[in-house]
DNA sequence: AAACTATTCAACCGCGCTCTC
DNA sequence: TGAGAGCGCGGTTGAATAGTT
């Protein structure tokens, strides 16, 4: 037995919303509110559609200041960093990018950067199997081994990161530190969004059952889970530099790093609070501070490539 | 110019979670 | 405390459009 439909799917409209549809809709909301509840709003307006896409056509589309299209070199380094971090949590992405949707962001992703990523990967491999092949003859001294070991590193990372969370890999990501950064964390206050359920969670020992995500969503690795990550060297350093670039050339190509200052200026270990923040409201939405900047760079900088 | 293929993205679907009674 | 209703999310679909042959 399955769960009782929300609305009456005989009666009510499917597919593209018109503009009359759209207007009605806009001009109610933005008069009256939602009035919290989505399933009676379509009823209340006069509109023969389901609330439940009443609510994705405002979300998504109709409410003020959203942006489509156009996604700039920092928003696609956002994404990827926390992709690579927490996986497909698309809702908590675009929290980080304002007037960015849920659905933008993850269309985005499925449609551009991910292939942007692997594309390229998969080019520079084949330019490394061509390269290889015509010096095979010669030593391999020739070869910039550490270069391809990046390169390779970069991306198993997020391939690997993609496979963690399609499984749910029961060995608990946390104790990898190749998904891990090293950053520190903060306890998350308990009202916050991500994750209601952050009460009473213990970190996993080693071999106990426990997604990533459920840790870092719950907010609860305060130390534990970090310790033996310390702070890197100047040799890890110089190697998250490198893995930055490698990110961004897989990015936007060579020569086009848009994060160069910030690569040039180094990045400060241990001063980004991963999911810290003051409010309390519920509704996470941060601003893409100088601290949220550093996502990136602070996932980079634990790996020794 | 037509047929075919690839890409994009708005919208739908189903499920887990929370809230209310 | 359990059931039902509604919300929010992530995955998927399919129509429209663009590009290629």
């Amino acid at each position: 037995m399955g769960r009782a439909p929300c609305c009456d799917k005989a009666t009510v409209k499917k597919g593209p919303w018109s503009p009359e549809e759209d207007a009605m809709l806009k001009n109610y909301i933005e008069e009256h509110g939602t009035g919290g509840n989505w399933i009676a709003l379509p009823h209340k307006i006069g509109l023969k559609r389901c609330g439940k896409s009443c609510r994705l056509r405002w979300l998504n589309y109709l409410r003020p200041n959203i942006k489509h299209g156009d996604f700039t070199p920092e928003e696609d380094s956002i994404i990827c960093s926390l992709y690579i971090s927490i996986g497909s949590r698309w809702s908590i992405i675009a929290a980080q990018l304002p007037g960015r949707t849920d659905n933008d962001v993850k269309n985005y992703w499925n449609t551009k950067l991910k292939k942007r990523l692997l594309g390229r990967r998969k080019d520079r491999d084949a330019q490394h199997r061509q390269s290889a092949a015509a010096t095979s003859e010669m030593s391999t001294d020739n070869m910039n081994d550490g270069e391809r070991a990046l390169s390779a590193s970069a991306m198993e990372r997020i391939q690997l990161c993609m496979q963690l969370q399609e499984l749910q890999n029961p060995l608990g990501a946390q104790h990898n530190p190749l998904v891990w950064p090293g950053c520190r964390t903060t306890t998350l206050s308990n009202n916050n969004s991500f994750n209601s359920n952050s009460s009473s969670v213990t970190v996993a020992e080693p071999g106990q059952s426990c997604s990533m995500n459920e840790h870092l969503m719950s907010g609860q690795l305060e130390g534990a889970a970090m310790d033996g990550l310390g702070s890197p060297s100047s040799a890890e350093n110089s190697n998250m530099i490198s893995m930055e670039a490698e990110l961004e050339e897989l990015l936007y190509g060579e020569g086009n790093q848009v994060m160069a200052s910030t690569v040039d200026g180094g990045v400060q270990q241990g001063d980004v609070d991963w999911w810290s923040y003051e409010g309390k409201s519920p509704v996470v939405c941060w601003d893409f501070t100088p601290e949220t900047t550093t996502v990136f760079q602070d996932y980079t900088s634990v790996y020794d490539i």
